[in-house]
DNA sequence: CATGGCCTATTTTTT
DNA sequence: ATAGGCCATG
């Protein structure tokens, strides 16, 4: 690009966004008009591109930020997106429909609720909600719940509502059924159906219901359809391999009349097949939009030369990718290292251990290290090794605050306020303080909204009609006392109403009352809670601060993304939440069989391929140095078992007993004295420069636990071992 | 109707 | 290891 001094002085001034940018980034950052689709490998400079190319169409003014949707998977991927794009063009971007599919949807189906039969501020059930609604509707079929397990029943509704298939349909195609015979779940269409009317008359709506419903607004409201299809013009989908398919159908109905639609992606980074993800999608990208213009993004401008190679190496196992080469043109920096433990709480002790000896080495902060594991409970050892060595941390997923179960219980107050029809909301709160309502009583409820096809609150408040005693009573003052409240819904903001429901509620007294360090607890997470219904009021300046829409937007908050950022702590999280982010020092843990890759996944060939996307993931986060642990034994459910280094160790060459690292913990990393060591550039024969001695040659480099030593020979001095840390060596390049 | 103790299943990943 | 379900008891 900018070759010489003559074409700067010749051309025009080029955009400060474009700075920077490599002759592919440009293409795919100027040529707005049209599908395009990117091909971004890890580390390829793509949420540059990708904001780059959102500030270019507002500086060219091909519309107006509201006119601009762009799609992103989590929540901090978007709040990132937007950081970057209003350095660019400044408050112009607090206007852009920006956000997560879930996000941008909610708004959008809170608009149209009305369309779809919804009252505008729906419930929306996170995955706990849902499962205990389940659990209710096969123990009401009288199903076996070891036959119909949970997690089964749920992960198929979620799959039949991702491919758009809906009860009746289910239950009318042939190959599902067969498929519920073999399984042994002749009634899941049933179970199904249920799932589906329940959620509909409760005013829910489940994760997977957002995209559903959108889609359900664009196919069969044409009138809705047509104005959002020519408010958007530029449409951008960030992690595109990641879609699944109502996804990629809701995507491509907004983009029918501008065709400006752009997809970034990874086929490499696809790890969400689970729920529902296709990365077919990106063929069939190709296929719907034959003008699509193509960019490959392939220069990593993230990792060590050894990174990246290691990454390759990775994914060449994988039969099933696109052809496309992703290279560097950073320094090579150190191999990968491998630490072999002989139990699991020993494996964190070494890794805490190194990551203090790396600290102190180079001078790192805590920022600079992330701990990678495969499942969430493999963070407890860590969690305690860290706090023993009194390092900061933090942890990503998990139980979020808002799971907790006093804010769940909260939540579900300020949701029957909201939607007085969730029946959900209505079973967790009932009896929250005592109120001498029984499974009887209610029971008798919900047969009664059963049979007389009448909303739940219609049925509560005549009861008195259907029911006597002292049941009835206390409902009776329980629904004053809901109605008194939702009548102040339009009037009030969500804090007011919320601090007076905590209070009149009884709710608050209870908490309060209780006097063990759990229940203290659990108070100050309620007025935490309600000091963020307060903020969300006073930073609800423009838009709307009422109690639904807080909920409405709580409810899609998932941990990590008001997590303390910017505070100097190691983070620790799960493989899949860490996509998208870049540490210098990546440690991933517990690469062991049945672990990683998980027992779950050994199954089939597509299994196994995901893993290994998620095993490339991992690795391709990290800036400088990668260092994979593994444990001879670990616990399981509380029982010791042994295992068996991961299979991924051998297709990368890395031999668990390839490295003489003793396993005694904590002072674990003893030196690595070996001839082929090298420190990034830096090896054995390499010529160097010193200030004081002048030109030698390295003979032995030598690691320890917290120092990198170089024996060095002078012609002038003769063997002097260095300290790398301080020595300014300078490489001279080899004859 | 509520509480406490014992039993069992559970661990894949997330919006 | 631990949470949730089930049963017996107050």
């Amino acid at each position: 690009m900018l070759n010489t001094k003559e074409q700067i002085s010749t051309q025009p001034p080029i955009a400060p966004y474009l700075i920077g940018l490599n002759e592919k980034q440009t293409i795919a950052v100027t040529h707005t008009e049209g599908p395009s689709i990117v091909i971004a490998g890890a580390g390829s400079g793509k949420t540059k591109v990708l904001t780059a190319r959102i500030a270019h169409v507002l500086k060219e003014n091909k519309a107006t930020p509201n006119q601009i949707l762009a799609l992103t998977f989590t929540n901090k991927a978007a709040a990132e997106m937007r950081h970057r794009i209003e350095q660019v063009v400044g408050d112009q971007a607090k206007a852009l429909w920006l956000g997560t599919f879930h996000s941008v949807f909610v708004k959008l189906l809170r608009r149209e609720a009305a369309a779809l039969g919804y009252p505008t501020y729906f419930s929306i059930y996170d995955s706990e909600d849902s499962k205990s609604l389940l659990k209710q509707l096969i123990k009401d079929l009288n199903l076996d719940d070891k036959v119909y397990r949970l997690n089964v029943v749920l992960g198929r509704i979620s799959h039949a509502k991702n491919r758009l298939i809906s009860p009746q349909s289910y239950a009318a195609d042939a190959l599902y059924q067969a498929e519920d015979m073999k399984m042994r779940m002749p009634r899941f269409s049933e179970l199904y159906l249920r799932y589906v009317q329940y959620c509909s008359r409760a005013g829910a709506m489940d994760f997977d219901d957002l995209l559903v419903y959108m889609h359900k607004i664009l196919y069969t409201h044409t009138e809705l359809c047509k104005k959002y299809q020519q408010t958007f013009r530029y449409l951008f989908i960030d992690e595109f391999q990641d879609t699944n398919l109502v996804q990629y159908k809701i995507i491509q109905k907004l983009a029918e009349v501008h065709q400006n639609i752009c997809v970034v992606g990874d086929d490499a980074q696809s790890i969400y097949a689970f729920r529902g993800a296709d990365i077919q999608n990106i063929l069939h990208f190709t296929r719907d939009y034959p003008h699509h213009q193509m960019v490959k993004l392939e220069q990593n401008y993230r990792s060590t030369q050894h990174i990246v190679d290691t990454a390759n190496h990775i994914i060449q196992h994988n039969e099933s990718q696109l052809k496309k080469t992703v290279w560097t043109d950073n320094t090579q920096g150190e191999p990968i290292q491998l630490v072999k433990a002989m139990s699991d709480l020993e494996e964190s002790r070494m890794v805490v251990a190194s990551i203090l000896a790396q600290k102190r080495k180079h001078g790192l902060v805590y920022q600079d290290f992330v701990i990678l594991y495969r499942t969430n409970n493999q963070s407890r050892n860590f969690e305690e090794a860290l706090r023993k060595q009194n390092i900061p941390y933090r942890i990503v997923g998990g139980l979020s605050f808002y799971q907790r179960k006093e804010i769940k219980d909260f939540l579900a107050y300020l949701r029957f306020v909201v939607n007085p029809n969730d029946a959900s909301s209505f079973k967790r709160i009932i009896n929250l303080p005592k109120r001498g309502v029984g499974a009887v009583t209610l029971d008798k409820i919900f047969t009664l909204v059963h049979e007389k096809g009448e909303t739940l609150w219609h049925v509560l408040s005549h009861l008195e009609q259907f029911l006597t005693g002292a049941a009835v009573v206390a409902i009776r003052r329980f629904v004053a006392f809901i109605s008194s409240v939702a009548d102040q819904l339009a009037l009030k903001d969500a804090y007011t109403l919320a601090s007076y429901v905590a209070k009149e509620s009884g709710f608050l007294k209870e908490l309060y009352e209780d006097k063990t360090i759990e229940g203290l607890t659990r108070y100050e997470h309620l007025q935490e809670l309600l000091n963020s219904i307060k903020q969300f009021v006073d930073h609800a300046a423009d838009t709307d601060p009422s109690l639904g829409s807080f909920l409405q937007e709580v409810s899609l908050i998932t941990n990590g993304d008001q997590d303390n950022v910017g505070e100097d702590v190691v983070t620790l999280m799960t493989i899949h939440s860490v996509k998208g982010m870049e540490f210098n020092h990546v440690y991933l843990v517990g690469m062991e069989e049945e672990l990683f890759p998980s027992a779950m996944m050994l199954g089939s060939k597509t299994d196994l391929e995901e893993e290994r996307r998620l095993f490339y993931v991992a690795v391709t986060r990290a800036r400088l140095k990668v260092i994979i642990s593994y444990a001879l034994s670990r616990y399981r459910f509380g029982k010791l078992s042994h295992t068996q280094p991961s299979r991924f160790l051998k297709e990368i060459n890395l031999e668990p007993n390839a490295l003489s690292v003793t396993a005694t913990a904590p002072r674990a990393l003893s030196a690595i004295n070996r001839s082929d060591q090298t420190f990034g550039d830096l090896k054995v024969g390499s010529s160097v420069k010193h200030a004081h001695f002048g030109e030698g040659k390295v003979v032995q480099l030598v690691d320890t636990e917290d120092l990198y030593k170089a024996v060095v020979f002078f012609s002038s001095v003769g063997k002097k071992t260095l300290l790398l840390h301080y020595a300014k060596l300078e490489l001279l390049p080899t004859r």
